[in-house]
RNA sequence: GGUGGGUUCGUAUAACGGUUAGUACUCAAGAUUUUCAUUCUUGCAAUAGGGGUUCGAUUCCCCUACCCACUACCA
């Protein structure tokens, strides 16, 4: 009664880890996390047509990247666990490597009388299948039909016997019980019954690979690892009556785990599911990380657009899930505190792109200047522009001594000119990768004027009076910080009467290309009075006065 | 078709059986600002439908509708 909680994850490496398995894995580890317990991965790879090279390492890469780090199963360096240990004491943790073991549990079964050999080819059931179909009726291998199919219950001892050794693909199936109504309890969902009379003998092992399906190999080795709770996807609802008859065949009822099922991700507008499909469509990732497919097609991830781990983490904690309270902004470790899983949601919830960029503006936010200038930095210089005065960076011989704040000749900047523009646009953007586009002037003089800003702006009653001000900010004898500035410089404008909104956007303009942006007393202190009086140069020649 | 699950503003969600049905995102308007953005204020907008039970139902029960999942020798 007083055993540790154990939950785990158990993804099938068939592709990248979607987002509705990230938050599965999520749920597992916040559980297990509030309970003082262990969070274990464990790889379903019993399907080997499905098996997808790279797979595997994605999905642990991406928990790692969302700060879900498992206890067990995979070790320091990201592999998962072959060989027993201390601290990995079920190894192997992926289910092909552990075949020998499920073979004894499927006799077993059929020893007692729970299960059955089936000698039936999948080509033969198929046209069954087809043939009853056509006739408007389903078929379903349970008590009714086995008796006509070519089984160890139809047939005499002396005939399937030997088909054991002759036959390649015979496989063991449960023997579902006729009439039965089997009571389960959900951790979200409550009280739930179903008739068995509803439901087919499902394969539990096939003999054509030597393995398992994922019914039986996924009750052995929760039994064998002593999991305590299966808190898993919603498609595995309509599978829990077998899973609870399986635990009672084994005789495995008293360690049973208590089984939590989540509803789905649902696309953001129309129907369905969410897909791969709806983010290429609408524009934003399904995956946590970038993947690229055999076929050479990309999906992008949310590491890749610029999300922060913690809001991606964050958002998705808060999809079918809440506190009870107005709180929308947690910690890992504060959604381990405020977790509960009877608080989960038992509806599909629709996934709200828009909100996504909501929890990564507000984690941008809340980011140190300097974070977020270390992040900035090979944006820059993606673009071409060198930053210097930090460790990271390739130094030019001598060129920290030269450069003073920025040097937009050659396209160097000092680090702490950087930060002192992060500091003031932080605000301004959902991505790191915003800055760029917020901030490109202050690395680069505008090359054009948006038309319609030059249009509205640059008349000469205005021009006249900014090329003025352009002089007065040069003349400025006093610090030139954006403090000492600003103050007189607003006076001078209201001292001579102009209209404030058509000097400042006309100065604007030659600053930005543009009518928006930072005020002008920051851009000209920033980028200094040489390059202020170059683009003035500039703009008159481009635009004429 | 069968079985199971689900249904509160456009979205995510809150509400011991008693609230003017709350909050956030989005959107709109206004204020502030030298522009843009930010910020602030305000607004738009929901209990799927029908029956019960009850003094009283978003909440409990039943029916209908709709949505989702499952219905493989895939997980």
């Amino acid at each position: 009664m007083d055993r540790r909680t154990r939950v785990r994850f158990a993804p099938s490496p068939t592709g990248p880890l979607h987002m509705g398995g990230v938050r599965t894995a999520l749920y597992n580890y916040l559980y297990a996390k509030q309970h003082g317990g262990d969070f274990i991965i464990r790889i379903e790879d019993t399907d080997s047509h499905r098996f997808v090279p790279g797979a595997e390492k994605y999905i642990i890469e991406a928990l790692n990247w969302c700060g879900i780090i498992p206890d067990e199963g995979v070790d320091a360096s990201g592999n998962v666990v072959e060989t027993v240990s201390e601290k990995h004491p079920h190894a192997p943790y992926r289910q092909s490597q552990r075949r020998s073991i499920y073979r004894k549990y499927a006799e077993e079964l059929v020893g007692k009388g729970y299960a059955y050999y089936a000698f039936d080819t999948a080509d033969e059931l198929a046209a069954k299948r087809a043939e009853m179909e056509a006739a408007g009726q389903t078929f379903i291998y349970n008590h009714i039909t086995r008796k006509s199919l070519r089984n160890s219950l139809s047939m005499p001892e002396s005939e399937w016997r030997p088909l054991l050794e002759t036959h390649t693909d015979w496989t063991i199936r449960f023997m579902m019980p006729e009439n039965r109504v089997v009571k389960m309890d959900d951790l979200i969902r409550g009280h739930i019954e179903v008739n068995t009379d509803t439901l087919d003998d499902k394969v539990l092992w096939k003999k054509a690979d030597e393995l398992p399906t994922y019914h039986l190999a996924n009750i052995v080795d929760d039994h064998l690892m002593e999991i305590t709770e299966v808190i898993r996807g919603e498609e595995w609802l309509p599978s829990l009556p077998l899973h609870y008859l399986l635990y009672e065949a084994f005789g495995w009822q008293d360690t049973q785990p208590r089984f939590a099922h989540l509803s789905l991700l649902l696309k953001p507008d129309g129907k369905g599911k969410l897909s791969k499909r709806d983010g290429d469509r609408l524009g934003f990732p399904v995956f946590p990380l970038k993947w690229t497919n055999a076929e050479g097609e990309v999906s992008r991830g949310y590491r890749e657009d610029g999300y922060f781990p913690e809001a991606f983490v964050n958002m998705l904690a808060m999809l079918g899930w809440n506190p009870g309270d107005d709180r929308e902004l947690f910690t890992m470790d504060e959604l381990t505190e405020a977790f509960s899983l009877e608080r989960v949601i038992k509806s599909g919830a629709r996934f709200n792109p828009d909100k996504a960029k909501w929890y990564n503006k507000e984690y941008l936010r809340m980011k140190s200047d300097d974070e977020l200038t270390d992040l900035f930095i090979p944006v820059l210089e993606q673009h071409g522009m060198q930053v210097v005065g930090c460790a990271k960076c390739a130094l030019t011989a001598g060129a920290e001594v030269t450069v003073q704040g920025a040097d937009f000749t050659n396209h160097i900047f000092t680090r702490d000119y950087v930060r002192r523009i992060v500091s003031l646009i932080k605000e301004r953007a959902t991505f790191v990768a915003d800055f760029w586009d917020i901030a490109s002037y202050l690395f680069t003089a505008p090359v054009s004027y948006v038309e319609k800003d030059a249009a509205k702006f640059w008349k000469e009653e205005n021009y006249s009076l900014a090329l003025k001000t352009a002089d007065f900010i040069h003349d400025f004898k006093g610090e030139f910080t954006k403090e000492s500035l600003e103050g007189p410089l607003e006076e001078y404008i209201r001292g001579n009467e102009w209209p404030m909104g058509k000097v400042m956007n006309c100065l604007r303009l030659a600053l930005v290309g543009a009518s928006s942006g930072l005020g002008i007393a920051d851009i000209v202190t920033l980028i200094g009075k040489e390059e202020f009086a170059r683009r003035m140069e500039n703009i008159k020649s481009a635009l004429g006065c």
